[in-house]
DNA sequence: ATAGGGTTAG
């Protein structure tokens, strides 16, 4: 057997090729004698017609030891290890051979930064890109337009969006790419409506024309806001500009219609995309049928990507599982569950959460926590979640209490815990642990997590947070939030049902349903939009219980369609009926 | 010779 290796230089299509007769190990050696500059790039494999890509073995192995045998490393050396370590899975070493360049006095250049910087993005370490900016200042590296771009990329991955707009701001050079890593920086780090305007302000000083890249961040955004006639545009723009090419692109067209609510439009897209349709195509719009509650599309096109030989893989089958807690298929959901270690794909934390969360939902709360019991990982705070919520449905106090001293030793300090656990106690009328669990709260100085919903009026998005008073049109919503509880009133509800969720929330006791973010998006919707249109709410945190039934009402009083997307589904409320099977 | 921006996830 023979084995060629071939060295390429980045984006070009020839190279050295180098043969063996025998070991792939013979041929790099081959490669790399007589040069101790290591810097391969691209390593390809040809065995048999099989192409291989390696180039990530290579990093890994290859320039450490190489590396070890050099007298005098110069930087062009020192560059190269740093690059394999930090594309590789270590970025901790490469952070400490950048440490151990500056306390030996060696020259570094913008290249060395850039690739400690890669390194940072990986573990997330914002302290560290703050020193290797300093850095980059001091050597006066600071002018150099791609690594101005690479530190705004870092900054924004490491969720320092603050610094990344300020030096953008600050950047003496800007090129598209420099305009690409913001708006995705931005989309991705909870500031999809300040991506969106840089979008549009891009757009507008027409320096740049939005590539691929540049749309795959407003998209995201758009994906984000629930904004679907921003997202229109954007398609109509990659239409035009044929960006459609690029399946990655076409995946978050897919992505950006389900997560506004349209399915139909999003298989549209699926069904029609001119590029090979790529596993996480197949994935998106899985989960765009799992998040409306079409378990039946889910599982169809589950069952399809195998027969168009695309091997599902762990997203695939967490979206498949979705589908089915969202749906009740309780049996079709375990099946998969026990099938997925044949089809060689071992569970994770996620997929024992789907289960825990499908069993509870349907009742079957021993059975969930037999599944946490057995599960070979630690299960994490999410996980004791998941298996609270639905103890308060199926008053499952023996159960809720052991989740709930989990969650207390694990130190959560999320409101919502507290008060699931409060709301299971109040069912049984055990009211002395109601107000135990309320003054843990108190001591505890539970922070409460400020809840927004957005809606799309004309175009514009409209944000609400818990009792928000910023809206210019407050006065005339709070008038609006007045009638409805009047007229809800005269169908039999009574605010509190939820009453020690409002308790804990002292100011909230009789108004509650003035202060929750979705209901005043609703309110506005109501007053904005012309009768007959559907009222589209998106919210960041799960919808409650409370909200549900009162959102239910809203929409057979004014006869209106309301959708509200939540952090895990869709709930389509028409003539009083949710379509959602199962409720929180 | 070598560097920056990208989609799905209870």
């Amino acid at each position: 057997m023979t084995i060629s290796v071939t060295k390429f230089v980045k984006n070009c299509h020839f190279g050295i090729t180098f043969q063996s007769s025998g070991h792939f190990d013979s041929a790099i050696n081959l490669m790399t004698t007589g040069n101790h500059h290591i810097y391969i790039y691209k390593i390809r494999v040809r065995l048999n017609n099989l192409n291989l890509c390696i180039n990530h073995i290579v990093h890994l192995t290859l320039p450490h030891s190489l590396f070890l045998q050099i007298d005098t490393p110069s930087t062009n050396d020192f560059n190269a290890i740093l690059r394999g370590l930090a594309s590789s899975y270590q970025p901790a070493a490469a952070i400490s051979w950048f440490h151990r360049m500056l306390r030996g006095s060696h020259k570094i250049d913008a290249l060395t930064c850039s690739f400690v910087l890669k390194a940072c993005a990986r573990i997330l370490a914002r302290p560290q890109t703050l020193q290797v900016h300093s850095q980059v200042v001091r050597t006066g590296f600071a002018a150099d337009a791609l690594l101005g771009t690479t530190l705004l990329d870092v900054y924004a991955k490491v969720g320092d969006l603050g610094s990344a707009r300020k030096l953008f701001d600050e950047m003496p050079v800007r090129d598209i790419a420099s305009w690409n890593a913001l708006i995705a920086g931005l989309a991705q780090g909870n500031f999809a409506s300040e991506a969106l305007e840089l979008f549009k302000r891009m757009r507008e000083e027409g320096l740049f024309r939005p590539n691929e890249v540049t749309v795959l961040g407003a998209l995201s955004a758009c994906s984000h806001l629930g904004a679907l006639k921003e997202g229109e545009k954007i398609h109509q723009y990659i239409r035009d500009e044929k960006l459609d090419m690029n399946v990655i692109v076409c995946n978050a067209v897919i992505d950006m219609y389900a997560k506004c609510g349209f399915v139909d439009k999003a298989f549209v897209v699926f069904d029609s995309v001119k590029c090979k349709k790529s596993l996480v195509s197949w994935n998106t719009m899985i989960m765009a049928f799992a998040m409306h509650g079409d378990g039946s599309k889910a599982l169809e096109l589950f069952e399809q990507m195998g027969q168009a030989d695309v091997k599902p893989d762990k997203v695939s089958y967490l979206a498949a599982l979705c589908a089915c807690n969202h749906a009740g298929l309780v049996d079709d959901g375990m099946r998969l569950f026990n099938s997925m270690a044949e089809n060689g794909v071992n569970p994770n934390k996620k997929h024992y959460g789907s289960v825990v969360d499908l069993l509870g939902r349907a009742g079957r709360i021993q059975e969930a926590y037999d599944i946490v019991k057995s599960m070979p990982m630690v299960p994490d705070v999410v996980l004791w979640q998941t298996l609270l919520g639905p103890c308060h449905i199926y008053g499952n106090v023996e159960i809720a209490e052991i989740a709930s001293r989990k969650l207390v030793e694990m130190g959560s300090n999320n409101c919502g815990d507290f008060v699931l656990l409060s709301n299971v106690y109040a069912t049984h009328e055990r009211w002395k642990d109601v107000v135990r669990v309320r003054d843990i709260m108190k001591n505890r100085d539970v922070r409460k997590v400020p809840g927004f919903s957005y809606v799309e009026v004309d175009g514009a998005i409209n944000k609400f947070f818990t009792g928000d008073k910023s809206h210019e049109k407050w006065r005339e919503i709070y008038d609006k939030l007045d009638e409805i509880r009047f007229k809800i009133k005269e169908f039999g509800y009574v605010a509190g049902t939820n009453y020690v969720l409002h308790d804990i929330g002292e100011e909230e006791k009789e108004n509650a349903l003035c202060y929750h973010s979705e209901k005043l998006a609703v309110a506005f919707g109501l007053i904005s939009t012309s009768e007959g249109t559907s009222i589209q709410v998106f919210k960041n945190l799960r919808i409650c219980g409370d909200c549900h039934f009162v959102i239910k009402l809203i929409s057979k009083i004014y006869n209106r369609e309301i959708i509200v997307r939540d952090r895990v589904r869709f709930h389509k409320f028409d003539e009083g009926s949710c379509s959602c099977k199962d409720y929180w």
